[in-house]
RNA sequence: GGUGGGUUGGCCGAGAGGCGAGGCAACGGACUGCAAAUCCGUUUACACGGGUUCAAAUCCCGUACCCACCUCCA
């Protein structure tokens, strides 16, 4: 039985999807307005093993994440490089899609972009106007808001109080009744926005508020109701309390359980743009590969902060090693079982840490019986059952390392390394150390490292 | 001011009343021409002060420090 952490309820429930078999789950994205950090990537690897372990369980799963690609950084920033705003969005959208490619994060079952849904969103603000829960400014600014005051349950999701809740330090009324309504429609500033950022509306041209899209998006593609919605811990307030205001305010039941991944932070602080490039994905990538860095994901609790360094990028590495190493030795085979205390770990909150945990000790059973020289396949088949759950596979065709180029490569390195290895053997044969050390040497300094093993030496890249 | 999270061994990172999660590192032993890999073994913990309990890292009270969110940050 699956259980999980509910933000709203904060408690850990047993999973009862609104629909037997089916589990309907939307996950707030990205603003593509940046290159994608750790912390940007760790959301998506969350909500991936979610995803995964659902499928694995049997539920059929409708997995929405959208994109946001219209908002005020994003026209900020363009303007800044002197670019379309829609330039920058799709560049940014398309970095962000190698980052999920690199780390194995299986594609949702569609990612909406909020541009593409204006006319779900026009449609939901008038419903709201018309229930009287939201308002169209009286200043001509075209701006039209969510009246927090009228939606008596506003704060149940993060539990404050409208009065407990500071007001925005610059809050500019602009029409507003109460300091904290926010911007469902955002009027077109005709002399500091471009044309191409405004949509037509009954409010005229303007666009949307950063919440509405995912009201709007949820309700179109899993319905006035659905199962689970994730993001962020920052995202619990404002953006998730909103869009649960508003959609509840619409008559949407929205989200059954609420799910929040939290924070990579560097030095103590959460990461941002001033942090420098050392967190950017592909600058990551260059020191571990993009299954290493998974791992180190996955293998934190989803809700536990976690604090980003280097060297504990490596140890994870190494650790990660320590598997692979033992799939090599075993030979891959199917996959096999997934262990009790694996299932376990996993039903419980999706207890990664426990998991990886129960993967380690089959690792060294495996290991063990290889020492032993009894049969580790069994062991082996369960390993990999439990890598294939977490999306950490290293046979999963899906890592973007195995194409052909790279496997004729192999086989080119193969053949001059075995011609090396052949000579090193007849030396070592021969115990001619030394000009086996030196063979030894000189493939190493090429970049690969010979290892000998009972089944004769195996070649690896350093 | 409001709401929430945290402080665990040399390091990373679980656990949430009673058997030392796991990994990395270190040390000893086995194997190996050497190395690597692997196996066996060893060592170091629960921020501080009280309390509850047969038993507390875990529950309660207090203290210190850190962090997040409070209207467009994963």
């Amino acid at each position: 039985m699956l259980r999980l952490y509910d933000t709203q309820t904060r408690e850990v429930r047993d999973f009862a999807p609104l629909e037997e078999g089916k589990a309907g789950l939307y996950v707030c994205g990205l603003t593509v307005q940046s290159e994608p950090h750790v912390g940007h990537v760790r959301s998506a690897v969350n909500f991936d093993v979610l995803q995964r372990w659902l499928r694995h369980e049997g539920y059929e799963v409708t997995f929405i994440r959208n994109t946001t690609d219209i908002d005020d950084k994003i026209l900020v920033k363009a303007a800044e490089q002197g670019r379309p705003w829609y330039n920058l969005a799709y560049a940014m959208k398309r970095e962000l899609d190698r980052a999920y490619e690199a780390l194995n994060v299986a594609p949702p079952t569609y990612e909406p972009a909020a541009t593409g849904h204006i006319p779900e969103m026009v449609e939901l603000i008038g419903q709201l106007i018309g229930k009287g829960h939201a308002y169209p400014a009286d200043d001509g600014s075209g701006d039209v808001y969510f009246d927090v005051r009228s939606w008596p349950s506003y704060g149940e999701l993060t539990h404050q109080k409208i009065d407990d809740m500071e007001a925005a330090e610059d809050a500019d009324p602009r029409g507003k009744r109460d300091p904290r309504d926010f911007a469902l429609w955002k009027g077109w500033k005709k002399a500091s926005e471009p044309e191409t950022a405004a949509w037509p509306s009954p409010w005229g041209p303007g666009r949307p508020g950063w919440h509405i899209e995912c009201s709007a998006m949820a309700g179109k593609y899993l319905g006035t109701a659905f199962d689970i919605h994730g993001g962020g811990v920052d995202l619990r307030f404002p953006h998730h309390e909103n869009e649960q205001a508003q959609s509840r305010a619409a008559g949407h039941q929205f989200a059954s359980y609420w799910m929040h991944n939290a924070w990579i932070t560097t030095s103590g602080e959460k990461m941002s743009k001033s942090l420098g490039n050392s967190l950017l994905i592909p600058a990551v990538l260059e020191r571990v590969r993009g299954i290493e860095l998974r791992y180190y994901l996955v293998a934190a609790h989803y809700r536990s902060h976690v604090e980003f360094s280097f060297e504990a990028l490596d140890e994870a590495a190494a650790a990660f090693q320590r598997i692979e190493n033992f799939l090599d030795r075993a030979g891959s085979g199917a996959a096999g079982e997934l262990p009790e205390a694996f299932v376990a770990a996993m039903d419980d909150d999706l207890g990664t840490p426990a998991a990886v945990a129960v993967l380690h000790d089959a690792v060294r059973e495996g290991n063990r019986q290889l020492a032993a020289g009894e049969d580790a396949g069994a062991t082996a088949g369960q390993v990999r059952a439990m890598l294939d759950v977490l999306g950490l596979d290293p046979e999963d065709p899906a890592w973007p390392s195995s194409g052909g180029a790279d496997a004729q490569l192999t086989g080119a390195v193969d053949a001059l390394v075995a011609g090396l290895l052949g000579q090193r053997q007849a030396a070592r044969e021969a115990k001619d150390f030394a000009t086996a050390d030196a063979i030894r040497d000189q493939i190493k300094a090429a970049g690969i490292e010979v290892e000998d093993t009972p089944a004769g030496p195996k070649w690896s890249l350093a």
